[in-house]
DNA sequence: CGGTATCCATTCTGATACTG
DNA sequence: CAGTATCAGAATGGATACCG
């Protein structure tokens, strides 16, 4: 009988060095979680288009705060998913870009941000059925 | 010049009735927050074997509590990405499926746990990197 | 079995002010 | 321009107890 964790292709048990996030003590679990940050996955999409400055991406990303950005590109840089590079200029430049393992996700992520855009619609619908329903 | 928006394919711009998730007043943000949610993804994922008892989730996703996994799920239904179906028998039955919307939305998602599980390790060696260098 | 209600700790997020 | 520090509020997550 099939069961969660029985996944459809081989790369799931954590049994044998594999990772399998249905387990609680999996570390992919900090992944997904980091990818749930608010602003982590529009950042890999944001990169899409090349090395980009602090504050571009700040402008392009409505709403982001300056410290959240920071925290952000941060975390995504600890990773390995971008670089930072500082040119010692006055003022300072700094880039940001996609590393190859970065660029890689972010063509999955791109996905999510794809998908959410084209389905916003049936997913409003189906919320103001539910909601109305309800009452 | 390329800017952040200016996306390579044609579902961009929040103008002309088109979501963008750049913008900051876009609904498209609530879909991608909702997906960041701790247990969201990992439940779509988990309904690919088909219908699922709330009990045989919980089971499966470890470290999930009867509170989360009831609000996920609730919230979950109200965006039209899974059914809930209750049978009155005693002690009551309730089965949670994929609806066609949800079945599109986990292919997508299924390829960031794909994803995470194959490149964790790869993560992982980047972060100690980083960190050794940092100290 | 599935769900609700309450309380509480932790995390996340952002506004503000300041440094090189 | 890029980044840090601090503080306060909001949101998230979870333990517990109880209901149909």
């Amino acid at each position: 009988m099939a069961e969660i964790g029985d996944e459809p292709d081989e790369l799931c048990h954590f049994t044998g060095g594999r990772y399998n996030a249905f387990l609680e003590a999996c570390p992919t679990r900090q992944l997904l979680d980091e990818l749930g940050n608010k602003w982590s996955c529009l950042v890999l999409v944001a990169l899409s288009w090349g090395p980009m400055r602090h504050g571009e991406l700040r402008r392009g990303l409505g709403g982001v705060s300056q410290k959240m950005l920071t925290q952000t590109l941060r975390t995504l840089e600890r990773d390995g998913l971008i670089t930072r590079t500082v040119t010692p200029s006055v003022p300072v430049r700094v880039d940001y870009e996609l590393t190859p393992l970065g660029a890689d996700l972010r063509a999955v992520v791109q996905q999510i941000k794809v998908w959410a855009e084209a389905n916003m619609g049936a997913v409003a619908e189906a919320r103001s059925t539910y909601d109305s329903a309800v009452a």
